[in-house]
DNA sequence: AAAAGCCCCTGGATGC
DNA sequence: TGCATCCAGGGGCTTT
């Protein structure tokens, strides 16, 4: 489910809500991919001072330590005063004198870190390989184009690797693409400066609007409120295989790149 | 160092 | 209706 985009329509959407909050418990439910760090009684009383994102990390910054949330493939949170009984798949509850933050997660697939510090060994065991955030200065082309000089993987799952730039998962990986017209499987190596320019500003172009949209809701994404995204109704290329390119007179067209599907306008995405 | 596979797990869609 | 198979927004870890 959750790209960049999404966990920041996320983080948006509660953000404000639990700042300054002080933790009154915790409930956890079945493992997530990762054991919390420590006992979940030791958070009690803590503070939630801020909510930040790195790549597809939440950060939740306490009086003491924080907290890293991630959402998996099938993650959402939600924030409200008060919470239903929890479902099957509610696996991390934080009851705050502001409201109840859960993270819902059928797959498992996420998970709630607590360290000490951003610079613990064990935030850094996850946040220490993330390249550059796309939405900010510190993605500068030419440091980007020297970065896809060295690398001869397709440029598609050089994209998804996120050691390069953060955030970009499978939906926008094929969007961003799509709009600097370059074909996924192309090697990284081989794109030219001149059209790096014009990937590393379809890359901000596509994030930035699917965030203006509420992300994308292709199953079960929603913000913290419970709303769903927008992002897929204006999707170029993904999950249209065998729908007519929305450009040219073209048909989508799907592939498999490391056990991932792609989507591309062969047309529109020639080399 | 980089690239390619392999899993973790559940549920929905599809096909027989 | 029942059962098997495949697929899904991620990414750390292990093996080439």
């Amino acid at each position: 489910m959750p790209e960049l985009p999404e966990v920041e329509v996320t983080r948006l959407s509660f953000a404000d809500r639990i700042a300054g909050a002080r933790i009154v418990s915790v409930r956890m439910g079945k493992p997530l991919r990762w054991p919390l760090g420590l006992d979940s009684g030791q958070l009690t009383g803590r503070t939630v001072v801020a909510v930040r994102r790195r790549g597809k990390y939440l950060l939740l910054d306490l009086d003491q330590g924080l907290l890293l949330l991630h959402l998996g493939m099938s993650g959402s949170l939600s924030f409200a005063e008060r919470q239903p009984s929890p479902g099957a798949h509610d696996h991390f509850d934080l009851v705050t004198s502001r409201g109840v933050l859960r993270l819902n997660d059928p797959r498992r697939f996420g998970a709630v870190v607590f360290a000490p510090e951003e610079q613990s060994q064990e935030a850094q065991k996850l946040l220490g390989r993330l390249g550059v955030e796309p939405l900010t200065e510190a993605f500068e082309i030419e440091a980007f184009h020297q970065g896809l000089r060295r690398r001869n993987a397709p440029i598609k799952q050089v994209l998804l690797a996120g050691d390069l730039v953060v955030g970009v998962g499978n939906i926008y990986a094929s969007e961003a693409l799509f709009l600097a017209g370059i074909r996924p499987t192309v090697r990284a190596s081989r794109i030219s400066r001149r059209r790096t320019e014009q990937l590393h500003a379809a890359v901000r172009q596509v994030l930035a609007r699917a965030v203006a949209q509420g992300g994308s809701t292709l199953r079960d994404f929603s913000n913290a409120h419970g709303e769903a995204g927008l992002f897929q109704l204006e999707a170029m290329v993904y999950d249209r295989a065998g729908q007519a390119c929305r450009v040219c007179t073209g048909t989508v067209k799907t592939i498999r790149q490391g056990q991932r599907a792609t989507y591309y306008c062969p047309n529109c995405q020639k080399s």
